[in-house]
RNA sequence: GACAAGGUGGCUGAAUGGUGAAAGCAACAGUCUGCAAAACUGUUUUUUAUGAGUUCGAAUCUCAUCCUUGUCUCCA
């Protein structure tokens, strides 16, 4: 018997508004599809901390015994830097910037992108697919859509028609607006006369002499718009409509609202069972942002060379810091509040290796492992309730420390479950990893340690206090 | 301006109608130690922005006021 058989997940569907049980589509199968990042720079902690709360919903999905599918893109073409019609592609500009092939950028933070989620123990995504990769998918979807009357064509360029869309169906149904709201308050640009309305949204941009980055196409040549690259991604391998899409709240509008509206009117179907959005890290009060500077690097944290910072911590920290939040809170971020939290993770990682030496004692167990282990799943259960765990996490870790010190007793069976569940939630769900210093050179630093407290055990034993300090 | 989220102890941050409002950090006391640090144990702190209402009962629901943030244009 699987795991989710026995636990009730709910989720919390941006859709809809509410906590809703999960029921995937297909029974013990599970279809993610995560909106990954534009890598025209490296990623900021804001980026990093959305892709680590799918990371750990991808991990208990996984525990419960799901088969999952997790898919995260890389998004390498197709983000326009306005919506104005000399729009140009981020990735090409900052090739532009750099002197360098637009590829080169894009292998570039790519590969920084993987270094960094490394770092913080990610688990790679079952496919991660880059948009250039998939041109032709697009522009078969491109075709769907403008085969079905949703789609139209000038001077090279084609774009959705979101007023036609609208007439049959509800543009704004995620994002809670309608059309009448967005007419009244879209910003007026100059140049769009290629556009009916300014609400419609590039679906195949015509590339002009300058561009690098080009497909032949049956509009001539161009580059696919930005919201396209997730339909067909998603499309091809998850399905016309499958089950968890998640993404940062920041994408709820425009970037979502058009993928629905992308899917509906290609393959007649709303894309997605359970949308879930993350919600923001903050930096002074502020969303950390790339175009505003205000954000800071995760090899920053690690390094500790940031002015928001007095020193480095291990990526862990920086993990178990917005572990301690809801993934849904905004969390802000600060020297003082990693500080904090590097002293309750080695807490935590001290009891695990004191866990790990533990021997049974007494003949009862003076714990009730049942009901702390059902506190544990339920906090997971509800809208995978991370703060809630490890506040239950740390009533174990109470226990750990009584036993240590014989306050307290355990039977082997018990010694055997805990070991089992603590391991469980805190590595294999959260994604922690025992790791101790601040710098990457510690391991030279034991050898001169050990050396230290050699010296220093000698010189107590003989009362030469002033040389042991 | 429109729409959305939110304002909880010294700090971070949970709990959305039910007894004493999680947990971590900080502070204080104790244990340990030659002293200190670390570690461990215990204690303390919030009448939940403000005002009113609904209710037997509200941080939680309703209304008003003040404030913060986000989206509406590229963003995780």
């Amino acid at each position: 018997m699987k795991l989710y058989q026995e636990q009730e997940l709910k989720i919390y569907n941006s859709l809809t508004n509410q906590k809703e049980v999960f029921k995937p589509i297909n029974e013990g199968h599970v279809g993610m599809y995560v909106c990954g990042p534009t890598v025209y720079s490296n990623v900021h902690l804001g980026n990093v901390r959305t892709f680590m709360s799918f990371d750990m919903i991808f991990r208990y999905l996984k525990h419960l015994g799901y088969k999952v599918r997790y898919v995260r893109n890389i998004t390498d073409v197709g983000h326009l830097v306005d919506d104005a019609e000399e729009g140009e592609d981020k990735i090409a500009k900052k090739a532009r910037l750099e002197q360098l092939e637009p590829m080169e950028i894009v292998q570039k933070y790519t590969l920084d992108f993987h270094y960094i989620l490394q770092k913080f123990n990610f688990i790679p995504p079952s496919i991660e697919p880059t948009a250039t990769g998939h041109i032709i998918e697009q522009i078969e979807i491109v075709k769907g859509i403008i085969d079905n009357g949703y789609g139209y064509e000038v001077n090279g360029s084609v774009y959705f028609d979101v007023h036609k869309f609208n007439e049959k169906n509800e543009y704004g149904v995620l994002s809670k607006r309608n059309l009448e709201d967005l007419v009244n308050n879209s910003r007026e640009l100059d140049g769009q006369s290629d556009k009916k309305n300014p609400q419609d949204f590039a679906l195949w941009k015509k590339a002009e002499e300058t561009h690098i980055m080009r497909w032949p196409s049956p509009w001539g040549e161009g580059f696919p718009g930005w919201h396209l690259e997730c339909t067909a991604m998603s499309t091809k391998y998850l399905g016309k409509r499958f089950d968890i899409h998640g993404g940062g709240m920041d994408l709820k509008f425009p970037h979502h609202e058009s993928e629905i509206a992308q899917n509906e009117a290609c393959c007649g179907t709303s894309p997605v069972n359970y949308w879930m959005h993350a919600n923001m890290l903050t930096l002074n009060g502020k969303k950390m942002s790339k175009s505003t500077d205000n954000n800071i690097l995760p090899g920053e944290i690690f390094s500790g060379s940031s002015k928001h910072l007095s020193k480095g911590f291990v990526p862990s920290v920086a993990r178990f810091f917005m572990m301690q939040a809801h993934y849904r809170s905004i969390l802000d971020f600060s020297n003082d509040a990693l500080l904090a939290s590097e002293k309750g993770f080695n807490k935590l990682m001290e009891a695990m290796k004191t866990l790990d030496k533990l021997e049974p004692s007494g003949d009862k167990t003076s714990f009730n492992l049942e009901v702390w282990k059902r506190n544990c799943y339920n906090a997971l259960n509800d809208d995978f309730n991370t703060p809630i765990l490890i506040a239950d996490l740390f009533e174990a870790v109470k226990y750990i420390n009584q036993l240590k010190d014989g306050k307290a007793t355990i039977l082997p069976e018990s010694l055997t479950e805990l070991k089992k569940y603590m391991h469980a939630f805190v590595f294999e769900i959260l994604g922690l990893e025992q790791q101790s210093g601040s710098s990457d050179d510690g391991d030279s630093l034991t050898g001169v340690m050990e050396l230290l407290i050699n010296l220093r055990n000698e010189a107590r034993a003989n009362k030469d206090f002033a040389t042991s300090d």
